[in-house]
DNA sequence: TCACGGAATATTTTT
DNA sequence: TATTCCGTGA
């Protein structure tokens, strides 16, 4: 083939496997890429390639796990090429169902102007229904509203009716089936009668759309004509129907994954999607990418060991051509405390070595399992950015702002208004109803408020807000002056509530700096339930990058997927705690946390440490552990080092 | 009907 | 270890 007549020289850049995957542009192909194996790059040239080779850009679509991963190839896509790369389609699942309901509402009936409400939004609304149906009061201990928010979305990912999900994983609410069942019938109309969907309702309407709207899915199938997901161990069944309603004749559609780094199965993500592909397309290309560019060998090695211990998996090695490196270690530290300061004492040493701080990460199996480090760090004066876990978006003061602004979008938006009824002193639950009910009744959108007689105890307050909505009714704001006058109002009510209501006001300030961004309010919420900053608070991802490149980084191991750092401690590595003590029952979650432990330990170039904390009593089960991760006990000292402290 | 305080209770990961 | 639930007093 004649590679000459391109700009960018493939063949050079690329190995073997990589070059077809990027060249195969006709006809489905899997792409099977272990950790490491350059597939960020592949996906990168591949889309450069297919705009070099004439193809328009808007008939691509790349298909992500995060919207910024899009972002990112795309950004480099066009530094390679040029920036055709840039009006590339890329997103989530999410971003991309809500882009085709809202643009194509009109033609398949559906209401154009429906809110996205997020995971404790949906809570909300589910305890609201919990409470009005009786529930609470008749049985003692029918399940929380988290509980059963769990539960109807993992039935909906998963495709399995209530019962299913109920006799696998919650057998002990079987007696409360009925209700169960009942109240996921209510909060499905509920939803449908404020126009909110959820997370799952924009897939599951996405792919009703394209099932029973044969017109919708000619006209996409004519438009994007070369499809590509990246990340597909880590789709589900909707996923994957929606992915065959929307290829074309063509059958131009890549896929790329490992189900060795499937880690998303709690959230209904099925690895077997890889496996059925090529039942699912005849005629699939395979190819597998197994060189591994990142780590040096001796971490391969274990890695290779770790995952070899899975029961279920396509088999492969990674192997590299880099030379040298150093055997991981295992350190045994007698408590959590002195786990933190051994990692602080290397951060130190990595210091004067030359090693920067942003070129380390601390990993860890959920959010909480970094505090005591987070104490250590301040106390020593050391700054680091910490990804996953707590979301900044989710903290109440946040919430209550966005509430406000989300009602001047959605006026019959029930979930906001209790939540900034519920604000104003002396208005509990009753009188939130029963204003909200007048509201509605009033029929005239957000300005039904202006009726509303204030009654004793509320009178004063709820005219302060009444006229925070005339103020923004009588006047074209912009999103950010929308922004500044909720604050205004919102301000005298946090101080009241909080008193370390500095810092959250810090964080309102940041967040009409986001604001600053959007002409359309619509779209700012929108991004807000899609899209949150994922990093909490310390100003890191709005100060677009000087400060935060020097800095250390504490990520869960879930929203480290894809990444990569010179040095990297996995800290707990405590059996009871990773595998955490919930998962050890099903060999299905066991497994789970193995491929977590496998990415976990994938992140790292040079330097790999696994820290264990001794002889930690858990004050809820009782028990104490003191083994080290089964998932790497009882590996030969050659590939891992003991080390006590 | 609201606010407040004590008791029970569940505990991971995220679009 | 928080959060969420529930009963009590105003």
């Amino acid at each position: 083939m004649d590679e000459k007549k391109y700009k960018i020289q493939y063949d050079q850049a690329l190995n073997s496997s990589q070059l077809d995957a990027v060249i195969m542009a006709d006809g489905p192909v899997l792409v099977i890429a272990g950790a490491g194996s350059g597939k960020t790059r592949t996906l990168t040239y591949r889309v450069a390639r297919l705009v070099e080779e004439g193809i328009s850009p808007s008939s691509i679509l790349l298909l992500t796990f995060t919207r910024k991963a899009a972002e990112e190839m795309l950004k480099r896509a066009s530094r390679l090429l040029d920036n055709r790369c840039e009006k590339v389609s890329g997103g989530t699942f999410h971003s991309f169902a809500n882009m085709v309901l809202r643009r194509k509402a009109d033609s398949i009936g559906f209401d154009r102007g429906f809110s996205i409400i997020d995971r404790p939004d949906s809570e909300s609304l589910i305890s609201m229904l919990r409470k009005e149906m009786g529930f609470v009061s008749k049985y003692r201990s029918f399940p929380r509203k988290q509980t059963l928010a769990t539960i109807f979305s993992k039935a909906v990912n998963k495709v399995l009716p209530i019962e299913e999900v109920i006799f696998n994983d919650y057998s002990h609410f079987t007696p409360f089936l009925d209700g169960i069942m009942e109240l996921q019938q209510a909060y499905g109309k509920r939803k449908a009668e404020h126009s909110f969907l959820d997370f799952d309702d924009l897939l599951v309407c996405l792919r009703l759309a394209l099932r029973e709207h044969s017109d919708l899915r000619d006209r996409l199938a004519r438009q994007y004509r070369y499809i590509m997901v990246d990340e597909y161990q880590d789709t589900n069944q909707i996923q994957a129907d929606i992915i065959y309603l929307l290829v074309g004749p063509e059958k131009n559609i890549m896929v790329v994954g490992d189900d060795s780094q499937s880690i998303y199965a709690f959230r209904g993500a099925n690895f077997k999607n890889i496996i059925n592909f090529p039942a699912m397309f005849p005629g699939t290309q395979i190819i597998r990418l197994e060189e591994n560019y990142r780590s040096v060998q001796p971490i391969l090695d274990l890695a290779n060991i770790i995952i070899d211990r899975a029961e279920e998996k396509y088999t492969k090695t990674l192997f590299t051509s880099k030379s040298g490196g150093l055997v991981p270690s295992l350190i045994t530290a007698t408590d959590e405390n002195s786990q933190s300061r051994f990692i602080v004492d290397r951060l130190l040493e990595l210091e004067e070595t030359g090693i920067s701080q942003n070129q380390i990460a601390v990993l860890f199996r959920a959010g909480f399992h970094s505090f005591d480090l987070e104490i250590e760090l301040n106390r020593m004066g050391m700054s680091f950015v910490k990804v996953g876990g707590f979301k900044f978006i989710e903290s109440a003061h946040i919430k209550d702002v966005l509430a406000h602004l989300r009602i001047l979008a959605n006026p019959y938006d029930r979930i906001s208004w209790y939540r900034i009824l519920l604000l104003i002193e002396n208005i509990g639950p009753r009188a939130a109803q029963q204003i909200y009910d007048d509201i509605v009744s009033n029929q005239s959108g957000y300005g039904g408020i202006f009726s509303i007689a204030g009654k004793k105890g509320y009178a004063a307050g709820l005219d302060r807000l009444k006229m925070l909505f005339r103020e923004i009714h009588d006047h074209p704001f912009s999103v950010t002056e929308m922004g500044e006058h909720v604050l205004e109002y919102y301000v005298p009510l946090l101080k009241a509530s909080y008193d370390d209501y500095p810092k959250r006001l810090k964080d309102l300030e940041q967040v009409l700096v986001i604001m600053s961004r959007y002409t359309r309010l619509e779209s700012f919420l929108t991004d807000m339930a899609l899209e949150p900053p994922n990093t909490s608070f310390d100003d890191s991802f709005v100060q677009s990058g000087e400060a935060d490149n020097q800095r250390l980084t504490l990520s869960t191991i879930h929203s480290a997927k894809g990444l990569e750092w010179h040095t990297v401690f996995i800290i707990w590595a405590l059996d009871g705690r990773f595998p955490s003590i919930q998962s050890m029952e099903k060999t299905e979650d066991l497994e789970e946390e193995l491929r977590l432990m496998y990415v976990a330990s994938t992140r790292a170039k040079e330097n790999l440490y696994y820290i264990c904390p001794m002889a930690v009593y858990d004050r809820h089960t009782g028990l104490s552990f003191s083994r080290p991760s089964r998932f790497i006990d009882g590996i030969p000292e050659e590939y891992l080092q003991r080390i006590y402290i």
